[in-house]
DNA sequence: CGATCTGCTTGCATGTTGCAATCAGTTGCA
DNA sequence: TGCAACTGATTGCAACATGCAAGCAGATCG
């Protein structure tokens, strides 16, 4: 690990950590898709990530303290990547992230979707959200009701209706 | 200008723009630190960036229609970068960047103090800043009442403070 | 026992980055 | 007029990062 910081500027530092075209994109595949081992991550990439970048990657998450792995019980050799609080506060950056690109930059309707949705449920929805993130990774005890539909499934589920729509409207 | 996209991503395509360790930082020192000039950019980095770097960004950003540069009419080798409403709208995200940055890297009390004033001013300081760099970058008129210290202002004289106060608190 | 899956590494060609030096034109001053 | 300082860049070069294809050893399944 380089322990050399350019500055100590919180803009700069946080650049130091994902100012790369890949970290960004592993955690969000993580957070929002729900992946947990290398491959899920190496093989749902839609941007392709190449599997010695991924693996350089996650050793970097894991140095910096955004990811923990640990050993999956169902496989010896598999692995189960988790996210740390720190990259669970990432959430509300992921989001303005989205929002902008939204505005500004070239999205695909059905990729973009989800990124609506988060700006629409503001803060009270990433707080929401976060939750579940650290049930899932961190154990922590779920504070939603019981029956509630998870945002992720909620995120999900809206993809898929925007999937499923989107040859209809090219047919009709 | 490479117009092929690894996906149609929101997120991901942000990252397209911004995801290197040198265009945030280059539109941090304009949008906080007010900088209009090649040579303000280059010596006022406290990151020492590059004069070739800084040349390459500085149009790339031009490509993407985050800056446009303008003739300093008092010499005629001097350009005038400026900001657009593209850039403009990124202050919520350094924000966060910011505050993320704050909590959970090294930074410098000096450094992070204006990024503590953003997040405690939340979303009505940021629209206040917003609203100012559309005035000094695009013309826009000035909304805020008259006689009221800019917010660059007021966090630079925070920084200010804070440096002033340094040599103090080490005699002390 | 062999096919397949696991996370991950290697080799290699190519692209990007950073540093120092340098460029030509402009300006201010003597 | 002469000349140093300054303007926004550009160049050469070494180091590093990236992407692709192939390969690795161990675990699991049938």
């Amino acid at each position: 690990m380089n322990t050399e910081h350019r500055s100590g500027c919180p803009i700069n530092l946080s650049l130091e950590v994902f100012g790369d075209r890949w970290s960004l994109i592993i955690l969000r595949d993580i957070i929002f898709g729900g992946r947990r081992h290398f491959r899920e991550l190496l093989n749902g990439s839609i941007e392709g990530i190449a599997s010695n970048i991924l693996a350089d990657r996650l050793k970097r998450l894991m140095e910096l303290g955004l990811l923990t792995k640990a050993d999956d019980p169902s496989h010896k050799q598999k692995a189960i990547y988790s996210l740390t609080e720190m990259a669970i506060t990432l959430v509300p950056i992921m989001a303005h992230l989205g929002a902008w690109g939204r505005v500004w930059l070239p999205v695909s309707e059905e990729l973009s979707i989800r990124a609506e949705l988060l700006e629409k449920g503001g803060p009270p929805l990433w707080d929401r959200f976060m939750d579940e993130l650290r049930h899932e990774h961190l154990g922590a005890p779920v504070k939603t009701p019981p029956g509630t539909a998870t945002v992720r499934r909620q995120l999900q589920a809206a993809y898929e209706a925007v999937v499923a729509r989107k040859p209809q409207a090219t047919a009709g």
